[in-house]
DNA sequence: GTCTATAGGTGGATAGAC
DNA sequence: GTCTATCCACCTATAGAC
């Protein structure tokens, strides 16, 4: 592969596993499940090869434990917001920002670039996607719910469609930033989304 | 990789190149210019690597003829829909139904899954692919602001921003209901966004 | 837990006959 | 234009020493 500009390992102090998951989110979205080896992500961490299939047999286990901490991480970020108690268009503009601080950092949604990925993965890996987007428009679903029952936030429909609506269009607006090289494009579309729900 | 339930030409009575071209977009759509090779390709037109090699000499060759060919079929039909002469928020339901129809039939569209791996893409390819949805976003926002001047269609912020949102919403949309497994969720989040658009 | 070495397969791409 | 045969780089994964 051609390498990356600075291929240094992010958390040098962390332990083996965690280096390795690491350098293999990063590249996963930047150049996709299917677009790093295990040859790529050792040659970062300053590893082997064998190493890495010591932690994690197979680049299905590697994949699965991707998404497992990935989750884990987004839905404690849920927890955050619903911890500040703040008002539901607060959260809701808290939500959109975690998506807008993953772009920030050059990178996109893991769960949104393996979906783009969903014709060439293992079953067990398309199961702990679907499981991951379950929960993030429940979650979602259910702040929006809360917004339209204060009168705080507008909509109409029932609050899972529009809880897929909204993620789905945080998903494309990511990728689609990414392309146009701009990720002012990002902002535009979170700034529509945002007017949409809480315009009076 | 995994064999299609059902790989046969799709048009056997097409030019060698043409057919090649029918089989990669498949290939592309469903499990990304990453995820298939010469090989498969050959399998399913009845040819061999080295023909498609004469053809498309590099896989950068192939991937630009399939941006060209995608990219010159969707203006095409942004053309019909001027064709009609309907009031935008018409027009407006028809280019949402582009998306439907690609969906229905179990694929992506092509330019939404390369811009996934917009990492891994050689330069050319890059540049097609921005060019594509810059004309896309062009053309929609022409018919926002049409549609505003003539108060059928409602948004707020510039028609440019607007339609970049959009587009992003369906790519997402796509994305997200081939995740689930349920097409219905492309349409809930379609319904949802023509209703912002359309509501009074 | 990490290494070297290597197996076994597939990737894109080419040479040269027909 | 299409074929067979082949090259070489790279892939995931394993064996076995340390």
């Amino acid at each position: 592969m051609r390498p990356e500009p600075s291929a240094r390992p992010a958390s040098p102090d962390a332990t083996t596993p965690t280096r390795i998951l690491d350098e293999a989110e990063r590249l996963t979205q930047t150049r996709g499940f299917n677009g790093f080896s295990y040859a790529d992500v050792a040659s970062v961490v300053g590893t082997t090869k064998a190493a890495l299939h010591y932690h994690y047999p197979s680049k299905a286990d590697l994949g699965h434990a991707l998404i497992a901490r990935y989750a884990d991480r987004f839905m404690g970020a849920l927890d955050e917001i619903d911890a500040t108690g703040e008002a539901e268009p607060d959260r809701l503009r808290r939500y959109v920002r975690l998506y807008a601080d993953v772009l920030s950092r050059d990178r996109l949604c893991l769960c949104g670039m393996l979906a783009a990925e969903f014709g060439t993965l293992p079953d067990g890996m398309r199961e702990a996607l679907r499981e991951y987007f379950a929960r993030n428009e429940t979650w979602l679903a259910a702040l929006l719910e809360r917004g339209r029952a204060a009168a705080t936030l507008r909509f109409e429909g029932s609050p899972e469609d529009s809880a897929r609506a909204l993620t789905a269009a945080l998903e494309g607006a990511m990728l689609l930033a990414r392309a146009h090289g701009d990720p002012k494009h990002f902002d535009a579309a979170a700034t529509f989304l945002l007017r949409e729900f809480t315009a009076t």
